[in-house]
DNA sequence: CAATCAACTGACAAGTCTGTCGATTACTGC
DNA sequence: GCAGTAATCGACAGACTTGTCAGTTGATTG
């Protein structure tokens, strides 16, 4: 009731009833909880809460709990997917394409902070059952390739191309992972506010660029 | 049934009822569930099957799932916390603090690859409740001084010691708690094994260590 | 404006999972 | 070797979850 009910009456939209609308919902509600508890402790009950919709509209639309994870996977990776392959790296130096691509992993990562939250589930939980299927693979291996033309070229030090490219998607990315335990910092900043998720690109790209650099 | 009858049976060992026995072999069992599972997708009737002790002995000495999950907790964490709290960097200069730390840090994880995995969990599912309690905290805090001495001694570049010491468990942790999707590469390796474990240490700390280091 | 169809709902059947309990079996001290 | 206690088991009650279904409501169209 709440989200839909709200945004009816604030936009005075006279559909009720609009499926594109109501799957929309849907996804965005199971990609939140998916990304908390993952597949098997994601409950469709509190999905379904979150949308306001009946449950069993996720089983019209999604037929049952995998579909409308399969579904979230595919919409959460596809905009990352899209961006990395676009890239064009192969004109630029190595340097220069690592930071590219590093910038943006981190900008579709923070437009995205599920996202990494969604993949460590996969990971741990699935044992990567879908990466296996997917493309989704392909954007390590852009960074591997970065990482051998670097060597190759002299351009960067003597690291081994694949444990490094674990290592700085690591670096990208375990801020977004780790946030719950982050956040009881004493610090006491949020942690997805614009300014800090600037700073983490910002200090996560200076710490790969040096330490991948030759000395 | 199947470990414990066949620990009996190849030691030749009498004593059918042990109770500390008992336990080790449910925390040892509740570990690996609650590290591919979480909390709540964790079921005490599969960590009763791997155990081969009925499911009521969890019940018996750990109260309800969630007081063995605590114990998992505990017991996963004490090892590297002692570790760390006993390291006495003080003394050192900001660099061989921080590898002396990085190494401490990489040859417990790789004694007990589970423990990233029950971290991660902790900080996604339960938004990192029990870090809030716990000393565990402390692990980062050491990091974070690190840094802060090597920023202030001019050992480090001009970094930011909150963001920079997450990026750094990253690079470290990153390989452990993505393996179910790291495993699905081409290579084919098996990423447990000593070798690829002391080679992911010493990438790493080579990235951190030149990633920090003063240009 | 009536008929048709897609969107949607609430109640519920069937299955799963946790946690309990009485009964049973091995150890321990007397 | 007997009595008492700690460890263990198996069955089951109760709660929770998924997925289904018969029926309702709003849009659309001839």
């Amino acid at each position: 009731m709440a989200r839909r009910a709200k945004a009816e009456k604030s936009l005075n939209v006279k559909q009720v009833r609009d499926a594109e609308a109501t799957q929309a919902l849907i996804l965005a509600a199971a990609q939140e909880e998916f990304a908390q508890h993952g597949l098997t402790a994601a409950r469709t009950e509190a999905i379904a809460a979150k949308t306001g919709v009946a449950k069993s509209m996720i089983y019209y639309y999604f037929k049952d709990k995998e579909g409308l994870y399969q579904a979230v996977l595919e919409r959460s990776h596809s905009n990352l997917l899209q961006t990395t392959l676009q890239l064009d790296l192969a004109h630029l130096s190595p340097e220069a394409a690592l930071e590219k691509f590093l910038t943006a992993l981190l900008n579709c990562v923070s437009h995205n902070p599920k996202l990494p939250m969604i993949m460590f589930h996969e990971a741990v939980q699935n044992q990567g059952q879908y990466y296996k299927r997917s493309s989704s693979l392909s954007i390590d291996r852009t960074l591997v390739e970065i990482l051998e033309r670097g060597t190759a070229t002299g351009a960067f030090r003597q690291l081994d191309p694949f444990q490094s490219a674990i290592n700085i998607m690591g670096t990208c990315l375990f801020y977004f992972i780790g946030m719950g335990n982050i956040k009881h910092y004493p610090q006491g900043k949020r942690l997805l506010s614009k300014a800090m998720l600037e700073q983490h690109s910002q200090e996560a790209i200076a710490l790969i660029l040096a330490g991948v650099r030759k000395v």
